[in-house]
DNA sequence: CAAAGTATACCGGGTAGTGAATATACACAA
DNA sequence: TTGTGTATATTCACTACCCGGTATACTTTG
């Protein structure tokens, strides 16, 4: 589409963002990455103080639109709260169908950085993951949950985070849709009338 | 105790599990292995092909203990089937609030070993993830939850992992105890007579 | 000119894996 | 009992390479 000559910078991170998701962050070389970016390594480390602030940067810039990518995934579902979760499940397991899906970056990193407890990345992650869940206790808290609210954000997280792990490890998606079924049943059961949304905008069906 | 001289092999198998499991696999060098097990490397390659094979079997040592594990903590709870289920859940909080839990290795090692998806550790992971998961179907099955037995039993494996996954991030227990709960309504749901696990010897009742 | 950005070439250290020789244990013959 | 052959088990020293990071000098651009 637009081939702006996009900022060196930004070419380093796009080049690691590729990179890190495919191969993991502890395989895959500064000197890699620098090729793929079509830069030196002596130019990356002018943008990037060393290795693991290149990692942390990574995660950040990929914070918002995962974020942004659920929140869509919510709102184009039709149905109930419990079904708009769902949506989230099920685009998910449609990414997962393709080959080159690797499961969550931000999971990963704590797992391929748990040796070194303080890393920045690590901080990163931690933020990212509770936003997700922040945004979901609002949502169910919106919904009427009051105090079940955040144990249930918590508990879609669990088979959400639990969905990456597993579908990684057997590669089959279709725990995907268990995930999707286990978070519907535990919503609608603490979810006052089924836990339709109020109408945000104008026309939602009732 | 018993200080018995344990044979080479097993002793680089301890000392390549305590590393692994404390730092990870690819940080962990050949080298830091053999001499953590007080053997010369070229030793180590007289009982290994490789550190792959190392790895490999290495998860194979863990395969059966850990799933013992599993089941005695399930045994020794009281109560009915998602009290028993929560009991494992509630060792693993006990477990993650020492310091040195590292998560699942089964997990990790799929993360670790991303880029090399034929790898013979894999396969060993996901037979006993399966394993797992099997031993809870069956529980399931015999306590009449029928063609929900296999569903449920994945259910709670998403959320068994899903603990191992998001308590290794955010290094928070309590998680663990919120997924107990998940696991408890997800059981009771679907569990007859509020699931209590009948007799297995004799008196089945029919 | 000065600052920002890039290139070449290099360093010290760590990596998985190997070659060749040696030590130990045990079977069997004299 | 002693000597000898053989398979197992172990060691030391080594290669060939890859890694994160850097010293220095050059080029572009306001």
């Amino acid at each position: 589409m637009k081939d702006k000559p996009l900022p060196t910078r930004d070419r380093i991170l796009q080049a690691a963002g590729k990179l890190f998701q495919q191969d993991g962050i502890r395989t895959v070389s500064v000197d890699a990455i620098a090729e793929k970016a079509g830069v030196t390594k002596r130019t990356l480390y002018y943008h990037f103080r060393s290795k693991d602030d290149l990692i942390a940067a990574h995660l950040q810039a990929r914070d918002e639109p995962n974020l942004a990518l659920f929140k869509r995934w919510f709102n184009e579902a039709e149905g109930d709260i419990a079904e708009k979760v769902g949506g989230i499940f099920r685009h998910l397991a449609h990414s997962a169908r393709i080959a080159k899906w690797k499961g969550c970056g931000f999971l990963r990193t704590s797992v391929e950085l748990i040796n070194l407890p303080g890393h920045p990345a690590l901080i990163v992650a931690r933020a990212h993951k509770k936003r997700v869940e922040d945004w979901l206790s609002t949502i169910f808290m919106e919904a009427g949950a009051d105090n079940d609210a955040a144990p249930l954000a918590r508990q879609i997280m669990l088979l959400l985070d639990g969905s990456f792990a597993v579908v990684l490890l057997h590669r089959d998606p279709s725990y995907m849709e268990t995930a999707a079924e286990a978070a519907a049943r535990l919503i609608s059961d603490r979810l006052p009338v089924s836990g339709r949304l109020q109408p945000i905008v104008a026309s939602q069906t009732i």
